[in-house]
RNA sequence: CGGCGAUUAGCGCAGUUUGGUAGCGCACUUGGUUUGGGUCCAAGGGGUCGCAGGUUCAAAUCCUGCAUCGCCGACCA
């Protein structure tokens, strides 16, 4: 390709909606531009790159034997329906109506459309199992689309969806995913983890998430120093510490704490320290069998945070979890959030692990401006129950009883669930077994994020002068860069017939033909992020030399001209 | 969904306080100059100042409403 005839695309400023380095050298390198909120064209360069993920990740599932397929993007309501999902699934299910106002929806995702397919098409127990795929556009209506096409409304995405007639038959193809997934990972160079993971929206029951590091993830997670136990924290048990609740020492004391609503306050002004004090949250409870939903009080240690997840799980709490609006604290009450404590609290109390080993602890006193110090268990709040209900936080024991959990931050960029039956159920999706027998297959399904990967892979492969690909994702794995073109019949003569050699040696090469100075092809081709860049100059052409630049190494090598071409396509094919 | 902010040429921004014919840099076009790391000089093209109302002799600027975009939050009591 020459430049003269591509779109490069590339800017010299950073547009001021971009916030992460992905997004900004998106931008920058002209791989993407934005349409309007979380929707994005993707200019020649990015969809090379897109285009190389997509295909790791079809060989990678062909290889562990998945079978592609292509399904439609828009739905009909029918099917969601049926699953259930039409009222579950809520505002981020883009709904439209056709001409005849026929409800559709715009997929977010293939389970629906996939089970109709398979409880047509397959019959037999001897058809199983069978694992189908697809590469697509996918629809969300997001809340907040952000970071580019990290969080966008419309993403490609490959999903994978298998169906079997045992747990272990599922369990088996489930491992094989997880295998494929890191394969896949590795192959596009990122450093990533398995972690476990929650089943969400999707549903079913064991679940790992993929997740790129980077700082600039949406995700915490944890993992254990000592073995290979890694969790997203929305997911990571928090273990009861081996110690034992002191007995009590102080009597129960209410204080005026006028100006102190949170556990900064208390710390900074009545010298609470945040481990010593602890938190009442009021959510709803869940609704009883007229509809009506009381409160209920989780208490977490002051230095803790809840894990709504964890919470909205409790039968005695709804999910999702909804926080108490203030009016109905008070009327419940009488006090305000801040002065909100576990004594004498008319409703469900339910405590986390750590609280439950607190004594002589500070808490509000349900009144305006008050806390009590001294609380103790079992002599001033005598019915509660004991929950995990926090965030596991830095230095936590880890669940699996070897080490210490550390937290990091991930971009997910993968996702696989064993669903079980809950869709096949729902829509009745079964075979007949050997014994003659209709029965419900058992299903498993497999996500990853292909467009998100692009700009993961940015996040972790980048410099001060743009984008750094690994050699897998490049969108083009060389660059000839001729120095001042125009000036003699030298250097273009040379230039095209490199360019012609390597297109021969069935190189993916870009030859930067356009008539700029030296520094601006440079910054472009660093920007841009190519492996390789072979400078044509004056300046060696005596000595019958080219220079190769190695983008990630920053390494020069000096080629003789007659075997340059044989040499770098070596380099670049190995 | 809540809070904050932004919206002026393709991009980055000034001008708005104090109303008086729309500006700068980059990019683009033309000519010249320069040539191994974002040359320099000159000339030029490009804007219903997000939209709709209102106030005024006069609105990018003041007022009202709306839209779009972004950030933060959506447990932190």
């Amino acid at each position: 390709m020459r430049t003269s005839q591509y779109i490069l695309a590339t800017l010299k400023e950073t547009p001021s909606d971009a916030e992460i380095i992905s997004h900004q050298l998106m931008l920058r390198a002209g791989m993407i531009r934005k349409l309007a909120s979380g929707l994005y064209t993707w200019l020649p360069s990015g969809l090379k790159v897109l285009r190389k993920v997509e295909q790791v990740v079809r060989e990678e599932m062909n290889k562990a034997g998945a079978i592609e397929l292509l399904m439609p993007v828009i739905q009909p309501a029918d099917l969601w329906e049926e699953s259930g999902r039409w009222e579950q699934f809520g505002p981020e299910l883009l709904r439209i109506n056709d001409r005849h106002n026929r409800p559709f929806a715009l997929g977010p995702t293939h389970e629906e459309v996939i089970t109709d397919l398979v409880r047509k098409e397959i019959n037999s127990y001897k058809q199983l199992p069978i694992n189908f795929y697809q590469i697509q556009t996918k629809v969300r209506d997001e809340v907040r689309p952000r970071f580019g096409v990290m969080r966008a409304r419309e993403f490609t995405m490959k999903d994978a969806y298998s169906f079997h007639m045992t747990e272990e038959c599922l369990d088996n193809t489930y491992q094989r995913m997880h295998k494929a997934y890191c394969n896949i990972f590795e192959r596009l160079g990122l450093d990533y983890r398995p972690v476990i993971a929650d089943t969400g929206s999707i549903g079913g029951s064991v679940s790992h998430e993929f997740h790129v590091l980077a700082e600039s993830g949406e995700d915490a997670i944890a993992f254990s120093d000592a073995s290979d136990y890694a969790a997203n924290i929305e997911k990571a048990e928090a273990v009861t510490p081996s110690e034992v609740r002191p007995a009590p020492s102080k009597e129960l004391n209410t204080f005026d704490t006028p100006e102190a609503k949170t556990i900064e306050e208390l710390k900074t002004k009545h010298g609470v320290k945040a481990h010593r004090g602890v938190k009442t949250l009021i959510v709803y409870g869940a609704s009883d069998e007229n509809g009506e939903r009381g409160l209920v009080a989780l208490i977490v240690r002051g230095d803790h945070e809840l894990n709504e997840l964890k919470a909205e799980k409790l039968s005695l709490v709804d999910s999702p979890l909804e926080m108490a609006k203030e009016e109905d604290i008070v009327a419940a009450i009488g006090a305000r959030p801040g002065s909100l404590g576990p004594v004498g609290l008319d409703m469900p109390i339910i405590v986390d692990r750590s609280v439950d080993v607190m004594a002589d602890f500070v808490a509000g006193a349900n009144k305006d401006g008050v806390h009590y110090s001294g609380i103790n268990f079992d002599r001033d709040v005598t019915d509660y129950t004991v929950e995990d209900i926090r965030n596991v936080v830095e230095g936590d024991p880890s669940p699996c009883g070897n080490g210490t959990l550390h937290i990091k931050r991930g971009i997910e960029v993968g996702h696989i669930f064993q669903l079980g039956s809950k869709y096949s159920e729902a829509m009745n999706a079964g075979v007949l077994g050997e014994n003659g027998k209709n029965q419900i297959m058992t299903m498993g399904c497999y996500g990853i994020g292909v467009s998100r990967i692009v700009a993961a892979a940015i996040e972790q492969n980048n410099d001060k002068f743009g984008i750094k690909w690994p050699k897998t994702l490049a969108p083009f794995e060389l660059a000839i860069v001729p120095m001042n073109m125009h000036k003699s019949h030298r250097i273009p003569d040379i230039a095209e017939r490199l360019y012609s050699e390597f297109q021969d040696a069935g190189v993916d090469v870009l030859f930067d033909d356009r008539k700029e100075r030296p520094g601006v092809m440079f910054n472009d081709m660093e920007l841009v992020g190519i492996p390789y860049t072979l400078v044509i100059g004056e300046r060696n052409l005596d000595e019958n030399k080219v220079e190769l630049k190695n983008r990630i190494t920053g390494e020069k090598l000096m080629l003789d001209i007659d075997s340059a071409v044989a040499e770098i396509t070596k380099a670049i094919k190995a």
